[in-house]
DNA sequence: TATTATATCTCGGGT
DNA sequence: ACCCGAGGTATAATA
């Protein structure tokens, strides 16, 4: 199983380059280790000075520098059409390009400390739960959830200035239009759906209820919705997930460790 | 050089926990490729079947699961109170544990090909132009760009609703308010700049211009603008980047490559 | 292709 | 600690 894996160090500049560009045709993973700067230019442009870091380059020609602290990449290329490796005066020079938008990715490695390459095989199952569609799916199927007698009677129609997430008619008959957020809704949100409920006003000609649905609200989101006249329901997640969980024979989680 | 970093494979199950756990309470970085499966609960949920992966732990305990394509990671945790390695059932688990929000990635390894581990130094200094604030503040010193006779007299300044980019008083003694993007701008660019108009207008009594200020502008956005009675200004951003390099001595950048 | 909205967004800066 | 907005956002869905 190890065969899958190549592990480099001390070899020349020159065999580096080689293994590098290798890996690239191969459509292998590769990671690198050791001293470089980077230059960008593209969208915006950036300079990183010399230190030690990590760089990646995926099978789809991906490319992504990681310094020894922090989440995100200090520079990346999402694809790549070019990815070439080479040696100038005596350093090893990676360029990645990408077209669309045009953007240049220059490293330049002072000294390597570690290159792995090889195939992964990876052909898992990812599924995400609880994402905002989720969320609209369970309300359009349990209109309960925010009010007694509403019925749901479309999902992410566009009116023209975006697709609103909801639209029902409550037990008086009177059209409803609801946003939801998986997380806190802001005030930002807040004007998403008045946006959506002026549009459907002029639309119609009838003025319809507005709901913002979300687990919390920031301050300046409830001032808003005051002020814009319009409503909100706290959601409780977890209570959305039982139910969920209900519907799928109850074996999606680990919430038990929470 | 290449004591910085070790590599092992081949090592037995409970010399790979010790190995992370170590690295861990040393704050080094760490590498480790295998076939993995992954939980996640926390913000959301999340699944993902066995399939080969690199894992990387950095100095300040974030984690990131990459699969052999895509630029982002398919499972992460940005920063983490707690990371444990442990055998558990002849597999190694490896569980990220973050408060706040509270989240938990459970990470079971059915085989390992490799580990990697090190501390890596990076003292390099990161810069990067032409972002947004890099945009604001070529047009405060050079108002021109927007039009004769604008003077500038206010940045960032926080109406209650937001802080709008740019605040100034054009050739005739009316106000200007300014919104800047720096990539094309869509209808909510034209909403967020109304928001201000709207807000100046309240807190003033006297109705402002509005100018949004872009590289380009989606038609939605431009119809937006249209209706509210707001004005645009289509921005050169490399007219802006000759102008920033003329600043800095024409050193910043690898554009002639582009 | 262009545009929009989401994201386990992350991250930084402000109050 | 909350809140807001930018991001080289990336990415998927949609017209």
């Amino acid at each position: 199983m190890n065969k899958l894996l190549e592990v480099f160090r001390n070899s020349s500049l020159d065999d580096y380059a080689k293994l590098i560009n290798e890996s690239i045709v191969k459509r292998e993973i590769l990671v690198l280790i050791g001293k470089c700067s980077v230059d960008y230019t593209g969208r915006g442009e950036s300079r990183l000075t010399d230190g030690d870091r990590v760089l990646i380059i995926k099978s789809d020609g991906s490319v992504q520098i990681h310094r020894p602290e922090g989440y995100k990449p200090v520079n990346w290329q999402p694809q790549t059409s070019v990815i070439e490796a080479r040696v100038v005066d005596n350093k090893l020079v990676l360029t990645a390009i990408r077209d669309k938008p045009r953007e240049i990715l220059n490293v330049v490695f002072n000294e390597i400390y570690l290159l792995i390459r090889g195939r992964l095989t990876d052909n898992g199952e990812f599924v995400m739960y609880l994402n905002e569609s989720d969320i609209r799916d369970l309300i359009y199927v349990n209109p309960w959830l925010i009010e007694d007698g509403l019925h749901i009677i479309g999902k992410e129609k566009d009116l023209g200035v975006g697709a609103v997430d909801l639209i029902g008619v409550d037990n008086k008959g009177k059209a409803v239009l609801i946003e939801v957020k998986r997380i806190t809704a802001s005030r930002e949100a807040a004007l998403q759906l008045y946006k959506y409920v002026e549009k459907y006003a002029k639309l119609t000609g009838a003025q319809p209820r507005g709901i913002l649905v979300a687990p919390s609200f920031t301050t300046q989101a409830l001032d808003t919705l005051k002020r814009l006249n319009l409503e909100y329901r706290e959601l409780d997640l977890k209570k959305l997930w039982l139910l969920k969980k209900r519907n799928m024979g109850g074996k999606c989680g680990l919430d038990q460790l929470l």
